[in-house]
RNA sequence: AGCCUCAUAGUGUAAUGGUAACACACCGGAUUCUGAUUCCGUUAUUCUAGGUUCGAGCCCUAGUGAGGCUACCA
């Protein structure tokens, strides 16, 4: 992974931000950081964000990124989602040393913010009820009207906000809000609730508080507390920043951070909504979070993505301010990329069908010894044990072959890989129809050497010793979405679900493959290749993979993406 | 509708105001004990209309199109 999109050469438009506050003495030291709420698992997402934010700090000497929970709202969030963020991060390869915070922790500078502001005469507690204050706010082309409880005076706030945060209110009663400009265009300058109270325990704080900071408010003063100097967020958020900015500039923090969009990451036939994937969480209809045809980072680890992979991709798609949708098959292509260049080769047979080598005793090999990478010899030879009778994929056998088919056929020859070539003298079929036999006979001689005069071979086929192979379960995934604007649908995105997008099949592999890993299945999906899932998902199984799936799709240009 | 943001091959991105380029995808060819990989090649791009300028993808104006905002979520 050497080229141009990880050479420093390009930068982006936040990084050029960057460059030119070091160099203009604006700051002598970076502060990025990486802000989940802990309200679901990670997902591809959040990684363009992640290699954006920890990038920034690797590539700046002295600079870092933090890594920061925004548990601010205790009703989403959960204890187990922190685990697993901290997780994908650090199996994304990214470390924010000791640099880890809670937005929580914060709470206390929050609550002396609010005062602060109320008694400035910059925030007020609004008694209105959720509706009265819906109506009240106006909309895009009327302006707002104020409270009756706008003007009140400060000390009556202050004893208000007092007891909001004593418990004396039920829920909804009252909220803490912004005193800015009711009509301004910007709906989120329109007097934004500041506080409201919450009866929930919190995963971090537990029943400390009853009245918890919105975004908007909590924000702002994390990135200050922490001296974030570039606070990087996407596209959304571009009508907050005047409300960012404006606590920042009205509430007593220790520095000044710049809040800067950049574009979310969007995918073809993938759902990224955090709501929706929850959806299919608690739905049953995957599962788990980490079900290998989600694209949450647990997920694409099952599914034997690499996070190299993972991440060069990323800095592949770049930052910019465009709301594009990225082809999935980018993402794809980095994963095929890495693992061809990485993934030690393995045989399997999915669709298995039995070859009979009739004449075995004339040139019999106890096993073939072949390359465990096609071109990295450093990765040396393994011995597949092999005899007379072998397992090859249904599909490399057409009983009547078509013009482009070069494998096995009728009185025809190929190359069983590593070992001899082979040619068909017959078949059986079973009652159904379907071949249930192949007779063949090994030409003699040619194992490690070229077809001999007058023998048309043009095809290598994969195999499994039918003495030695191992039955393993093989799941074949596909991805989950069918469109790739689920919401178009009629019916919801639930209705767009791909029913192919998970099958299971028994199939022969060697030896070698199921000693690999006791828990050992194997995957596709439509980067072609075979990846092991080991049951544990550690970060540092190696996938392994085959050729098999590989061509499939070639062979049969098949669309349907 | 008001405000904010954006607009470069099919997709994602580059290009101090000076020859529009890279990757993926596609198509064609060569090599190949994976129809993979690798290698070579083809096709195709600045939303529209004005303006500034010797010269505009870049600056200005208007239009068009797309996204965002009208949560006691983040």
């Amino acid at each position: 992974m050497s080229d141009s999109a990880t050479s420093p050469a390009k930068l982006d438009f936040i990084r050029e931000i960057v460059a030119t506050d070091l160099a203009t003495g604006k700051h002598d030291k970076i502060v990025t950081r990486f802000p989940p709420e802990p309200n679901g698992y990670l997902h591809i997402g959040h990684a363009k964000s992640i290699c954006l934010n920890f990038g920034i700090a690797q590539e700046n000497p002295g600079a870092k990124c933090h890594l920061r929970f925004d548990d601010t709202n205790p009703e989403k969030e959960e204890e187990e989602y922190v685990k697993s963020i901290e997780e994908d991060v650090k199996w994304l390869g990214f470390d924010w040393e000791n640099d880890l915070y809670f937005a929580s922790n914060y709470f206390d500078f929050f609550h002396d913010c609010a005062v602060h502001l109320i008694k400035e005469g910059k925030a007020y507690v609004d008694r209105q009820s959720l509706e009265e204050m819906r109506a009240a706010r106006g909309n895009v082309n009327t302006p707002g009207t104020p409270s009756p409880f706008r003007d009140l005076p400060v000390e009556e706030h202050l004893d208000r906000f007092a007891r909001m945060k004593a418990g004396e209110f039920k829920e909804g009663e009252c909220v803490l809000r912004a005193k800015i400009d009711l009509a301004s265009p910007n709906m989120n300058l329109r007097d934004p609730v500041l506080y409201r109270i919450v009866r929930a325990p919190h995963h971090n704080t537990g029943d400390a508080w009853c009245i918890y900071p919105m975004y908007d408010f909590a924000h702002p003063l994390e990135d200050a507390l922490e001296h974030i100097t570039h606070s990087l967020c996407t596209l959304e958020f571009e009508n907050h920043r005047p409300l960012y900015d404006w606590f920042i500039h009205h509430c007593p923090v220790p520095s000044k951070p710049r809040q800067i969009e950049f574009a979310r990451l969007n995918l073809t036939y993938t759902v990224m909504s955090k709501r929706k994937l929850l959806d299919l969480v608690r739905g049953g209809y995957v599962g788990g979070w980490d079900d290998p045809r989600l694209p949450t980072i647990s997920g694409l680890r099952r599914r034997g993505y690499p996070a190299e992979a993972i991440v060069h991709f990323c800095k592949r798609v770049g930052i910019t301010k465009f709301n594009g949708v990225t082809d999935v098959a980018l993402l794809e292509f980095d994963v095929r990329d890495f693992l061809n260049r990485t993934a030690p080769r393995r045989m399997a047979v999915l669709d298995p069908v039995k070859v009979v080598l009739e004449n075995w005793s004339a040139d019999p090999l106890a096993a073939a010894e072949i390359p465990n990478h096609p071109q990295d010899p450093e990765m040396g030879v393994r011995q597949v044990p092999i005899s007379e009778e072998v397992w090859i994929e249904r599909e490399d056998f057409m009983e009547v072959p078509e013009k482009k088919f070069f494998r096995l056929g009728p009185d025809r020859h190929v190359r069983l890989k590593g070992g001899h070539i082979i040619r068909c003298t017959g078949f059986e079929k079973d009652a159904a129809g379907e071949i249930s036999l192949i007779r063949a006979e090994i030409l003699p001689g040619t194992i490690g050497a070229d077809s001999p005069e007058g023998v048309v071979c043009k095809a290598a086929i994969h195999w499994a010793d039918a003495a030695t192979a191992v039955d393993a379960e093989v799941r074949l995934y596909d991805r989950l979405f069918t469109v790739q604007d689920p919401d178009a649908a009629e019916g919801g995105f639930l209705s767009v679900l791909n029913p192919d997008s998970l099958k299971s099949v028994t199939a022969k592999i060697e030896p070698a493959l199921a000693a690999a890993d006791p828990g050992f299945a194997c995957q596709f999906d439509r980067t072609g290749y075979f990846v092991a899932d080991s049951k544990d998902h550690q970060p540092g199984a190696k996938p392994v993979f085959n050729r098999t799936v590989a061509l499939r799709d070639s062979w049969t240009k098949q669309g349907g993406r």
